[in-house]
DNA sequence: CAGTGGTCTAGACCACCCT
DNA sequence: GGGTGGTCTAGACCACTGG
């Protein structure tokens, strides 16, 4: 199918040669489940405006008797193209096809993780590490006085000997935790940013803002001064459910394109 | 559970009064589903340490078993906290507990859906309408010879009449096409951006980056020259895979905070 | 009321992993 | 081979929607 790309316009769609998707059988020998069958039948059948966007998708129970499939199989093919975005259920009415929306849609760190999984490529510089005593807001985060200590540790990450991004951290210092070694583990060197990943943490929040370049960030991640950035917050929670670790990372936009596709892509 | 706090630490988790949560039974007379009620056992066992992260849950027979449900009912279960990125599943070997880790997370544009749905406090105040006739590269990626006229709009999008974003489109003019005044109803007016979304697009890509307002979009956003914004550019297809509209979206960081939570949140 | 999606069962067999 | 997740069946009953 994809092999054979042709004008598959609305009005081309009922051609001499093209087949009515919906009625295209599903092969039970396949390594291919059947409900995957079903479910790239269900997207072309989209894609090609047999259901037309706001339309309804015959039910379930229909679907699993035209494709001979029990009601189960037919359920998690359409709960496959539920996930991707592309249709809705409403319980008692049916299932509908989604116009598409560009709120709908979401944006993935991946690209930040392939980079920073790859450790062949990765490596780290530590640019500062050490006790801070003195006040600061992020001591207000963390749950502490103005005068107890946090660790704070600013490093570049690099990829293929390149500055790819800043990461900046103040961590809780509570000598009595058994696990302050892991979150310095997690904070300082391997975790958060590698596939194996070392952390101990509970749960956190992570916030993306835009931010112009500092002189001083400029500098160490070799590019212009006042240049367009990505600074990604975040703040770490223990399994006591206290704030443990915030920091940030800072880095460009053209080292972590954030895009998104939306709609019916058959590709 | 939730209405009673207390630390609920690794090393506090087996107090007097505490139960062991893999042990409490679930209702089957309770108005919520077996499934949901597994999956919040499952994940308040996560939350206290009895599934520790990294760790191999039980298998799914072994937790129909002991909730005594059917094997499929399990796996429904265990989907939800999959689907919630707390777990993940390996095939052959077992489901095991995620370790946090920041680029885990995916940032959705709800915010700016639920102000752009809010029909009520929402209104529309076009700059700009016209067709361009003029060489651009807009034409370039709508595949137009320069000469070739474009629609453009700029519009500002109000919220309890505050300038809330600024929209700028191109769109292909297509006389010939049905689907034009579809088009030009979703990208002028209601489309994309309303809970009653008018789009006849197929598909289409979204980008977000970070920018700086320059001074004419300062001027009608009444925000200052400089701050950094958002910039959410996108591509739309139609049903014939020709792009056919593109433009962007300029908005502020705090009018559109992009949040995710990761790691186990009981609330 | 009939039709829809949502949940659930008690099995079955398969693909995969490890020992 | 034994354990794991992945798929699948042929039903059943429920909750919700709309006429």
């Amino acid at each position: 199918m994809k092999s054979n790309p042709k004008k598959a316009g609305l009005s081309s769609t009922f051609g001499t040669e093209s087949t009515i998707v919906s009625e295209r059988k599903i092969n039970k020998n396949s390594r291919l489940p059947a409900y995957a069958q079903m479910a790239d039948l269900l997207r072309e059948g989209i894609s090609q405006g047999e259901h037309p966007p706001g339309g309804r998708l015959p039910s379930e129970s229909a679907l699993a008797r035209t494709h001979e499939v029990s009601n189960m199989t037919a359920r998690q093919a359409i709960s496959v193209l539920e996930e991707e975005g592309l249709v809705h259920r409403v319980q008692g009415k049916g299932t509908f096809v989604r116009k598409i929306n560009v709120t709908a849609s979401s944006f993935s760190l991946e690209s930040l993780s392939d980079v920073l999984s790859d450790r062949e490529h990765t490596s780290v510089q530590v640019i500062k590490a050490g006790v801070k005593k003195e006040p600061g807001m992020e001591k207000e985060v963390l749950g502490l006085e103005p005068n107890q200590p946090v660790i704070k540790i600013e490093r570049i990450i690099l990829y293929n000997d390149e500055p790819f991004t800043l990461h900046v951290s103040y961590t809780r210092f509570d000598p009595k935790s058994p696990t302050v070694e892991a979150m310095l583990d997690t904070v300082l060197l391997t975790g958060l940013m590698f596939q194996e990943e070392y952390s101990n943490f509970k749960k956190g929040t992570l916030r993306l803002l835009p931010a112009n370049l500092t002189e001083r960030e400029a500098h160490y991640l070799k590019m212009a001064v006042g240049e367009n950035v990505f600074k990604l917050e975040h703040l770490f929670f223990d399994f006591n459910d206290r704030p443990a670790a915030l920091g940030w990372f800072i880095v460009g936009h053209e080292k972590m394109p954030l895009i998104s596709k939306i709609g019916v892509w058959n590709d």
